[in-house]
DNA sequence: TTGTAGGCGTTATCAG
DNA sequence: CTGATAACGCCTACAA
């Protein structure tokens, strides 16, 4: 009689039957839902044991419970983009906190315009945190709506009706800009994160601005103007240090008409922009100043501090995440506005005359 | 009569009655799995708007598939802290591309020692990949061994039984080290990766080494001392470039004792160390030269091409997805062991007599 | 081409 | 505290 095949994993049953135990019993064993009776418990565990039962297939309870303790973060791009920005990571970061009493997984998904793969139409999540929505991102939202499960935008377009984690962009680079200003600063140079997918190295022109969908560098970059509405400005191809150094070069090439400031949109071209100072032989702060945005801890930038403005990067993952723990609950998400901090550094300084 | 209430979202069963058609029908209209009359196609997609229908629940199916086309990668330490490291996130890359024929989505996981989260145990995935595999992370492959679940391990120590992407830190190291003593340098330092997750920044002692958990930065060490048995070592707390510039001050402290040349086990670290030297006015390559390892493209090294060990790094996740596949589809995975490239740039040259 | 039936492995409910 | 039973929502032979 032992001739019996049976490749197939062992399941609860299985293991309830080998203890004498009703299967029900078994379950609430794994899931520690109710009390059980030590010496049942034993039982069971020890049937388990010997069957190799390694707990409930995890597939099999997301459908009973209809929860598959997922949460899919879709983010813009290339991953490997995503997590080259130090903004990005700390709001994983916060996010997984935020996640944390449902700990719940994190879907990593990128909005691909979805000829292919049918990702996010379905993967088997209980809710979806969508990262900068600007364009397609929006196909993506439209989906998931559809889906009817629970959603939150971080800095998005989205809509009143889309719970959002958003940013003071606007005003908390007005601050930084009046920081420059009030250090007696007139001529004053720009460098904008990329202001559409077209990602261009080039010359800001208000057609460009009218155009642009990438909210953030739009926000930003209308903050400064408010104080400096004539500031020459470039957009980079993207917010990395590399990027900095080139725009840097280019603002700082003609020696004759050289800004005595420069206001970067993020830490990393800030850096940038030191960086290729530096190689013209110029001291920062002394005959440059250099402004950031991100307050993120800049790797290479050994002794300066840089002025900024100090967005709560980490504090943005962690709210999304509590209002998709609401959500799951049943209560109500609200939209969240977080504020920046204004961060005066050591890379400013009064303006050389 | 249209008093009822049915606040529970559609199935694919209200779906077929609306329509007409058996439950089966509407399933395939879905699926794809089989040719329907475009008549009854239509028929279904237009029950399935007017219910507001999305699509299959993911969950019930990937019961009945006993797929869920979700891929764990577990990382060591901190999300934030892995995608520091340029390593980790061109791997990430790859994994992806290596994953995309099943177009399965990525869950991210770190290995926390357990108490809480129930995570890694019953996490509804098809597959695992474990990244650096030390000490805390060996737990983490008991459960999942445990579990019966595909599993693929990169650049860690998980027994010959369990399919791995492995790397020739040895040989690669000591290529480095070669072609710095082929230059004529004899006084040589040495920064390695941390040791062990105490991550101290301390000189390194045979004892350090003994004890040792993070194989990488042994092996590497290893490799490099079979042509310097003796250089002095200090071990870094991390892959960072401000760690590099801490490690290198300390080395370049004594100018009576001042080696002409620094290997370091990251191209971080040794950008650190370049920059090090600068402060201190040393010219490199001049005065001081300068390998490092791995071969990313370091944001923020203008001019100069570092001497260094090119790792293929997107390789080594694309491996990894690779036989992850291969699993699911039944096939037998194996072992696959990379090798690095040697590359000379211009951060070495002949040491200065 | 379409319909019917059974089960994927759990867990919630409720009765004992 | 334990046990029987009924879903959870879908997919896939197999039969018509």
């Amino acid at each position: 009689m032992s001739s019996q095949e049976t490749p197939r994993r062992p399941t609860i049953a299985d293991v309830a039957r080998q203890a004498g135990v009703a299967t029900s019993t078994a379950s609430v064993v794994f899931s520690g839902k109710a009390n059980v009776a030590t010496a049942t418990r034993e039982r069971v565990l020890k049937a388990a044991a010997e069957l190799g039962y390694a707990g409930p297939d995890p597939r099999a309870a997301s459908l009973r419970r209809g929860r598959s303790g997922i949460v899919a973060v879709v983010l813009e791009g290339h991953l490997r983009a995503a997590f080259l920005d130090p903004v990005t990571t700390a709001m994983m970061d916060g996010l997984t906190d935020g996640l944390a009493d449902l700990s719940a997984g994190i879907l990593l998904m990128r909005d691909e315009s979805g000829e292919e793969g049918p990702a996010i139409a379905d993967a088997p999540v209980d809710a979806f945190v969508l990262i900068g929505c600007s364009g397609r991102t929006k196909a993506s939202l439209e989906v998931v709506l559809g889906r009817g499960l629970p959603v939150v935008v971080i800095e998005g377009d989205a809509g009143e009706t889309v719970p959002r984690i958003t940013l003071d962009n606007t005003e908390a680079a007005a601050q930084v800009a009046r920081h420059v200003r009030d250090l007696g600063h007139q001529d004053v140079a720009l460098v904008t994160l990329p202001l559409d997918s077209e990602r261009e190295r080039l010359p800001v022109t208000p057609e460009r601005v009218a155009n642009a969908t990438i909210d953030v560098a739009v926000h930003r970059l209308s903050g400064t103007r408010q104080v400096f509405p004539d500031a020459p400005a470039i957009s980079a191809s993207g917010s990395l240090i590399d990027e900095g150094v080139l725009v840097g070069r280019m603002l700082l090439a003609d020696a004759e008409k050289r800004p005595t400031a420069i206001i970067a949109q993020s830490d990393l071209l800030a850096v940038g922009v030191i960086r290729a100072a530096e190689e013209l032989g110029l001291r920062v702060p002394e005959d440059l100043s250099v402004a950031g945005f991100d307050g993120i801890a800049v790797d290479g930038l050994s002794d300066l501090t840089l002025t900024t403005s100090v967005q709560p990067a980490v504090e943005k993952g962690r709210a999304a995440g509590e209002q998709i723990a609401r959500m799951l609950r049943g209560e109500p998400a609200v939209t969240q506005h977080l504020t920046c901090v204004f961060r005066a550094g050591t890379t400013t300084a009064r303006a050389p005359r």
